[in-house]
DNA sequence: AGTAAAATGATTGACGTACCTCAATTCAAT
DNA sequence: ATTGAATTGAGGTACGTCAATCATTTTACT
């Protein structure tokens, strides 16, 4: 019924049930013949190693961490969730997740957090400062796997990335707005932080498609949002006073302060924001918003923790794990 | 280190391990009252059934089949791929997929597939004719844990349905094509076969927002393409050559017919397919297509297999599961 | 040939749950 | 109080793998 067991792989291998572990998990001191004959065996028999066994056995227990932004809006919001969704699913796994919450631009905080980490890997989503990099560094030399979520740090030891390609976002939102606006006219774009990697990515990718296909469409000098309601309504509303916009590609978070100022605007400009949030979902519905380009949590948190156990476990971890889809959401497919 | 056990559950609720387990497993012959304290017990310890060591001592395993359309073009070659992708995952958590292939329009095979059907669950994509929906039930009664993929028998007795919700699929197609389209002009729809639910609901959704929104354009009356690229290069190429066509919507398979007619009509027409093959790939890249529906075949089979652990473990399934989101690619985020 | 080192075999005890049997106890109804 | 049924306890075995120990055989090198 179940399939072939190690016993069987020793049978027909001619071999110890001792030199079939050796081999299987090698623990070296087998000659080449044996091993040979073992893995000759493995692929004869088709055995597979049984998870469950092996998890219970070993009585593994995965422990994870997850060092992300707290916040009860936005993005880290729905991050949060996500990983207390997933938390329960993954306890009867034997995979226990510990969220760790910091502050979104308090590197010290960070670098804090992950100091004294007791843990089998790490899903980290911080400030690309130099101090958080040689935190990951110390981190990796203690054994810890180290994965980036969400904004990515590759200059440091990280052992892999989960999140958006966020240079194709910026160039999927450019050829939408592009497409969406026929005439010419002045486009706005605002980011969180121009310091920060993840939406400096996307402007470029922005701005490089616009250049390409749409140049009878205008860019504004990028504005930085602060990832803040308030500020980002200031500027919206400042920029649609001197003329009307006929775009808005907002990058980061604060879309509460961007529909605010869309709907008091004149003229409806084409506005393409990030992340599907509650206010960006009734921003869709009502019309405020056109689109909205979205990382999903669930999957980013399902992929690191894969790639998390993957590591853990020596395996190597299939290319594209990380690689998270961007979802476009409209109005007809919220 | 591990959490806790049936032996903690049983001793902090002050009974035998037989008992804990009568209550666990719902073996029946229990008090109400001891059924109570273990209860609490389990609360109050935070006990979780350790899944790996369940299933190992049960030696459970499950065997899965997916009836499924067979073919190397297209979507169903996607699919194909997906779940030889899965299989390999899922046998080493004692998950057995079997896949066995049908023809696409085949009622009579599809049928004789699911006859002699030995396994705990099935994931089926076939028509929607009385005699499957029949065989449904019968495999029902029997045991057999049913899900409809991709394509849904909502009259039938399955238990859940994995797939895209074809009327918001439609919907967001025509919403696009709207927005693409300023001007007015004729719109071609090209479904594989007017009598297959998805394709119908497709169109149903187009439709209806055509109406709703865009009214300047003008919907020619939905064509059958057979999902054969022959048939599907000769329509559009008929249609274009009355009047150009500006926009397409194809809603079934035989994309490469498509781009080979679009190539060589007079105007280019908006064009919108679905699901993201090679042919539809490469539309994208060279302009011919401007955008892909795709229903991620992954995610699919994903959700397929777990669903169906979770209803041949009795679980109750978590709405939205077997939702799969609708991926939208453009030449920029393929 | 002799010796050390390397390789292999044989065996054992976890890991946590499921499932079974058999005996012991409690309970309800007469 | 007696009987029969319902409930509970005690204990054991199995699942497949990991990880360890110790004895034994083979190999390599002088």
């Amino acid at each position: 019924m179940s399939g072939p067991t190690v016993h069987d792989v020793a049978r027909t291998a001619q071999v110890s049930l001792a030199t079939v572990d050796r081999v299987l998990n090698n623990r070296g001191g087998v000659s080449s013949k044996a091993e040979a004959k073992v893995k000759a065996a493995v692929a004869q028999t088709g055995y597979v190693r049984n998870l469950a066994a092996a998890n219970l056995s070993r009585r593994r227990v995965y422990r994870f961490s997850f060092v992300v932004p707290s916040g009860d809006t936005g993005f880290v919001a729905l991050l949060q969730a996500a990983l207390e969704r997933e938390r329960d699913r993954l306890v009867e796994e034997q995979i226990l997740i510990q969220i760790i919450p910091t502050h979104a631009f308090d590197v010290a905080g960070q670098v804090a957090a992950l100091r004294n980490l007791d843990c089998d890997a790490v899903a980290i989503m911080a400030s690309e400062a130099p101090e958080v990099q040689e935190e990951v560094s110390r981190l990796r030399a203690s054994g810890v796997r180290v994965v980036t979520l969400v904004a990515d740090l590759p200059q440091s030891d990280r052992e892999a990335y989960v999140g958006l390609d966020n240079v194709a976002a910026g160039r999927t939102a450019a050829e939408f707005m592009g497409r969406f606006l026929g005439d010419s006219g002045e486009i706005l774009m605002i980011a969180g932080s121009l310091s920060s990697r993840d939406h400096n990515e996307r402007l470029m990718g922005f701005r490089r498609v616009m250049q390409e296909r749409f140049q009878h469409l205008t860019l504004l000098p990028a504005v930085e949002g602060n990832d803040e309601a308030r500020s980002v309504e200031r500027l919206v509303s400042e920029a649609s006073a001197i003329r009307p916009l006929v775009g808005i590609y907002a990058i980061g978070a604060g879309n509460k302060g961007l529909v605010r100022a869309v709907q008091k605007a004149d003229a409806k400009p084409v506005t393409i924001v990030h992340e599907l949030t509650p206010t960006s979902r009734q921003g869709l519905r009502d019309g405020t918003i056109d689109l909205v380009l979205d990382q999903d949590t669930s999957a980013a948190v399902v992929a690191a923790v894969r790639i998390m156990r993957d590591l853990t476990e020596g395996r190597d971890v299939p290319v594209d794990t990380g690689k998270i889809r961007l979802n476009i959401f409209s109005r007809e497919n919220i």
